[in-house]
DNA sequence: ATATTTTTTTAGATTTGTCTAAATTTATTT
DNA sequence: AAATAAATTTAGACAAATCTAAAAAAATAT
């Protein structure tokens, strides 16, 4: 099945939205992809009519199996031509991002597997990002667990182990979520207990227990 | 400024017919590209409008100045795209056509200068078409038909000039490419067929409309 | 529990590119 | 010079993707 330019953007940006949470809006992916809410909503209807988008309406949405393979094939590609761009043009790594823009959308799927050949199947795009392989699979991010990474050293939250009630309570109270950037501060070696910072609040403290179910990539 | 995929794409057609037949009609046009008429009519209009093309209805028409240095931009990219597909990702000349018509659209001329430097400024296409240069310039080709060359005289194949699928085809079949040096041994007056000896190979024989099609330099 | 605000959807319009069917103009035959 | 045929254009329609303004639903605040 070929999809136009504009449905692609759309999948591609829902997909990477509900990476980070899950269910997607529409406010959000309007935001995404610098257009209006109503024309997200015209779109979406036509993604479900195309069983590439679970959606109810007012009731948030996500992408269907199908929908998720055909953004799979979409990031593939932004991300092979990125990594061309850069080592074998020589462009900047900042510089490639709009003109992978384009490219993610040429259709050939021989030629892209091909590309990947050429650049000898590399495993990351110039900005760190995984490259999925010819049939979609995509590497975990690197998630490490709070209790592992250097002090004072950015991190973003980008998975939680226990996602039990009482977990989510707790890290609920202390503002921590999927995508918080914090830093570790300090580390005490009597309870293995943590004090972290979040930009903009006063300090927290975490025990080893909660620490070990909080993953982040640095 | 930048131009929809459709206009790029009426734009060289109408650079390649006006090349053979100086001025272009409605249904050449729809023929080429596989449209209506009154679609044909219907772009016309909008060209007219940015001055892209010189047109005065029922009389024909012709891309203005302006229109020719889009076009030849385009032509420069499909056929870059068209080395770059051969060369170094080893399709053969008969598959680059249908990927090299979506990628002579993505936009950026910093990108396709440097994939030019990149592929070492290639003077030719694999099918022996000129590139035109980073301002637009094309060279001028010199070919004579393969029917108009004296017996065994050693000529280099350079250009093919029905490019279809059926003809590429044929031609890979009997050895024939860009750059094959050939002599034609005999023509018979029956049917005006010939027969060709490529060094290192056994006679072959082709008839007098792939002949009229395959240009040489000798 | 209401009122207010925010989010989302609908209604209706617009642009681009395409189509079919009919009308018009130009070219070719008788 | 008509009559006929061929080429071209116009009229009116449609699908895709977008927009603005208004309505409806959900979330939040009082
Ligand atoms: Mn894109
Ligand atoms: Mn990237
Ligand atoms: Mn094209
Ligand atoms: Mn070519």
């Amino acid at each position: 099945m070929k999809y136009s330019s504009s449905k692609e953007n759309y999948l591609k940006a829902i997909f990477h939205l509900q990476e980070e949470d899950g269910v997607v809006t529409t406010n959000a992916l309007a935001n995404e992809l610098q257009t209006r809410p109503a024309s997200v909503t015209d779109m979406l209807k036509k993604l479900k009519t195309q069983k590439l988008l679970l959606y109810e309406k007012y009731q948030g949405f996500k992408l269907s199996n199908e929908g998720k393979k055909v953004a799979l094939q979409i990031v593939r590609k932004h991300r092979l031509w990125e990594f061309f761009l850069v080592e074998k043009l020589h462009f900047g790594w900042e510089e490639v991002h709009d003109m992978a823009e384009e490219l993610e959308h040429i259709s050939s799927k021989k030629l892209i597997d091909r590309l990947d050949e050429f650049l000898g199947f590399p495993k990351n795009d110039p900005h760190g990002d995984p490259i999925p392989d010819s049939s979609g699979k995509l590497a975990m991010k690197q998630h490490i667990s709070l209790l592992d990474i250097p002090l004072n050293t950015l991190a973003e939250v980008s998975n939680i182990s226990d996602q039990s009630i009482e977990m989510l309570e707790l890290l609920k109270h202390k503002s921590i979520a999927i995508g918080t950037k914090l830093e570790v501060k300090r580390k005490f070696a009597f309870d293995n207990s943590l004090e972290l910072k979040i930009k903009n609040q006063s300090a927290i403290t975490i025990s080893e227990s909660v620490a070990k179910n909080v993953f982040v990539i640095i």
